[in-house]
DNA sequence: TATGAATGAGACTTCATTCAT
DNA sequence: AATGAATGAAGTCTCATTCAT
């Protein structure tokens, strides 16, 4: 039986994420040392490896939990009635994650993480995952507005769903670098390639 | 005083560079090794340090190469007659490059620049100047096309810039996992995005 | 005081020991951890400090273990009516020990005690006392032998004993190796060298 | 081109060398660090992975140096026109060998071998090949003296090379631990045994 | 008594950089 | 200029031992 609780055993785990969260925006997955995770948790040396077998496996578990948050993003897109509305939505809270501050240290990370999954197998199967995940959402609205009439036959699902996570990529870049980002004047542009996709019918089920 | 002729000594150093970037797209940056450039590039570990002065100003070396490539890329745009001509034609050369097999090792390294760009000044300076270039060359575009009538005054250029610079280096990620990209299909969204910012007499300028 | 009896104590001590032997046997003392013997013996890690005050102190008790098996060999070897036979006894005992599969892991335990006793002055102590009390053993057989006249006076009991010790301890290196060591083609050789110590009268006391 | 010659090369190795025999037989094998090697041999701690590539090579070096030394003793033992002679060469070399007190450290860490040789693949390889070669030697020994009518028919090769390397193995062990061993009590026991496997025509070549 | 999570000192090894040749 | 052996600081991970529960 063990002494300490999932809820405290998942505290503690936590604890030494946030503090490598911390370490990884600040200097660099291989800039950061096990003794710089150790300083900023508060936790030992050996402690740490009481919750990761290795420093790696504390860069996978980053990779792994992004994939939660993508698994959210798609049951709030589906759940909107109409796909074109979906489509905005996907492309709105990405939108708004981006101007989140509080998730800059987590975006730092995730710009390292696509660096890492060129050569980390087990990072670039998550992040792998997590690209097919978005787009498989993109798709299925595409596929459901082209069902119902509102977007072109003609449109390829794939292509939409890859460009439109490029963007999505690409902006985080951005703002990953500190550049000024203006989203509202990147919105329009956005919304314009979508609209680029429509029937007259699509167009309705756009609000003015 | 030099002993070899700066032919020589550009040739030396080129072959350091070509043996780095092979490294560096195989292993990533941090788990390259000096003695991993010296064994591929077959110059010794002492004259590694006679043509660069730390291993980081190896790193440092391929972002500023990929600033040269930008000049050029705007060079061509800007040579265009008809600005949305130039747009397309600066989609159809990024394009070009995201085909070439042969620049895999640069798109992969260049994805590591991004993320050292993080936490290192001088890629980051680098990576940023890049940036702006490629922005500026679009945003130029844009500029000569609202003054020509052919592009609705109410753009906003860095909006467009910010988004089509977004596609790119989203799409040259997907390239860099090894995602089968399928460019003939993206690129009619992207079109279809520079189409949405026409006016009637822009679209006019766009051979079928 | 104690809340449980002291057999219960010894068996859980027993239990520990067990464990730590096949983990020292299939590892060797240095490659062992606590936390292998642990595992092995179904104890936590805080008991197994209940028990044995360090990891040094299970190999101690190991080396002391040895020394009961010693003392009963003597009981055995001075029972004998006849020294000579004693002495052949001995020899006849060590052989059958060396056949008993069930004691490999003991033995290999023991060969690593050798190497541990270099440094290790409990063990060293311990191993030197078994070794004297062997050779006491042995010793005794002669000198009765040499004052019943079936051992010439001459014979140095203390070269007797270090040579038949060595021998024994010579067999058990091999047998531990995994050596595919062949104890009644060595019986004889060994036997011999008894033999060439012998009176005609001594030789008398040898059945045939 | 090397930098140094083989000969420093082999200096250096052995310097290291060195310098590892007085530790290892000081603290033994797993109690001595890389860092009191470095310490008593004078050479950086990178200069000591410049010749052995872990530090369980370290180790392996000895058990494999002493493999040339058995070679040594085979030449001596069949260049003996005798084979009676020869094999009382050995022993005598032998013992001669454990009364050098320069080779104190050696065997003591020979017994540490013999023990890492239960686990360690490549040192149980090497003392296996070690026992073997000396066993050869007795054996082709015995066989001489067999066809020359020396020694009896009867007699078992192998049980007499297992006997006498047994032997020889044992009194290492009790020099090595410090056992006030008198090789001149010992010596008449073990020629005794020799003694034993002769004939009548053997027993004349043997000098008074 | 028994437990097992926590500790932190210390081990092995790597690697960017230097410098005598 | 070129070489490559030497350096030593620093990094990851292990493990015997402790102690609050």
């Amino acid at each position: 039986m063990p002494k300490i609780s999932e809820a405290q055993r998942e505290t503690r785990r936590q604890q030494i994420l946030d503090a490598a969260l911390v370490c990884f925006s600040r200097d660099g997955f291989h800039n950061t040392t096990t003794a710089d995770i150790v300083r900023e948790s508060g936790v030992s040396q050996g402690t740490l490896y009481l919750y990761f077998a290795t420093k790696d496996d504390i860069v996978v578990a980053f990779a792994d939990d992004r994939r939660q948050r993508e698994m959210f993003l798609d049951a709030v897109a589906q759940s909107e009635q109409d796909p074109i509305q979906g489509l905005l939505a996907l492309i709105e809270l990405h939108g708004m994650s981006l101007r989140d501050a509080k998730r800059l240290d987590g975006r730092r990370v995730g710009v390292q993480a696509w660096a890492e999954a060129l050569r980390n197998p087990r990072i670039h199967a998550s992040v792998v995952e997590g690209l097919a995940t978005v787009r498989a959402t993109i798709e299925r609205l595409i596929e459901r507005a082209q069902a119902a009439g509102q977007i072109r036959p003609e449109v390829d699902p794939e292509g939409v769903s890859r460009t439109l996570v490029a963007v999505f990529h690409g902006m985080v870049l951005q703002v990953a670098w500190g550049e000024p980002l203006d989203l509202s004047a990147c919105g329009p542009v956005i919304r314009g390639m979508i609209d680029g996709l429509l029937t007259a019918k699509g167009r309705q089920s756009i609000p003015a």
